[in-house]
DNA sequence: ATGAGTGCAAAGTGTTTGCAACTAT
DNA sequence: ATAGTTGCAAACACTTTGCACTCAT
């Protein structure tokens, strides 16, 4: 899906939904759908605010928080720093985990079926309903434990 | 081990690192060594200020960290809110993970097993680190999801 | 027209830091 | 003696909130 496409179709759950649309949330969703990697708030509002300049930091949270609500962003909690958010629909980057690495910073992507035992067996064995895509996982990738430290 | 003996071990593997033995980290040790549960930073400082007034919530901050950097404290992050802290070594907890539900924030338990094989997978696949311990997983407890919101 | 959305400033939460005074070694 | 620790206050990063105004419906 192209990122033209990917606003369409975003903005037309959001129609869906009942949801208005407005400057601020269209501009916010085209800003998710051509940045890349893994933007936290702070850089989506850099970058709405280079075409929009009025649109205020709040807004982008606040929109940011709707689209999540409604399911088609994906907020990852990084643990310390900021979240991160993404296009949950964006079948150009197939839906996938997170972890972060503790020296570096870096998020890696990690295949979507990672964690798929480990929901069944949460969900059998201690009716948990995991959510893996929410929280990235920590460690240590290749580069850092190279040069430990 | 009781709460004693845990203290002691602490502050003899701090001993062994060079490290001094003041009133503030004996303090924290103990803090540690008697709460129960997932206490978070701010939880430490109050029990600590207790029984030690003068100790200043930035040192309890400061110690925690130096525990952590040692191996003695396992330091999860839980993704929003404040991070939680328990002794590493505390055998009266096994060694274990944890997940937090999304609606009522409380954190779970999980066994310590359960990523073994994740962590088996990306260290062969990726060549990542994954430390398990260090995030919370996230989710919905049986409870939430028997309430839908 | 009307209520959801927005801009603004301000507060909030959890944590870190610079520095002078202190204290364990 | 002296380097590591501490208390303090202030800063910090990220995020949320109350309110009056605006704009999509």
């Amino acid at each position: 899906m192209r990122p033209r496409e990917a606003v369409e179709a975003v903005l037309g759950l959001l129609r869906a939904q009942g949801q208005r649309i407005t400057g601020a949330r269209t501009a916010v969703v085209e800003a998710l759908a051509h940045i890349g990697g893994h933007p936290s708030a702070d850089e989506l509002v850099d970058r709405v605010r280079r075409q929009h300049p009025t649109i205020h930091r709040a807004t982008v949270y606040r929109t940011l928080d709707t689209l999540a609500d409604l399911g088609v962003v994906t907020h990852v909690r990084v643990g310390d720093g900021a979240s991160t958010y993404h296009l949950a629909l964006d079948a150009t980057r197939p839906s996938h985990l997170h972890a972060k690495c503790r020296d570096c910073g870096r998020i890696v992507d990690l295949p979507g079926d990672l964690l798929d035992r480990v929901v069944d067996r949460l969900a059998r064995e201690r009716d948990f309903a995991l959510d893996p895509a929410h929280v990235a996982l920590s460690g240590r990738c290749r580069a850092c434990r190279d040069v430990p430290s």
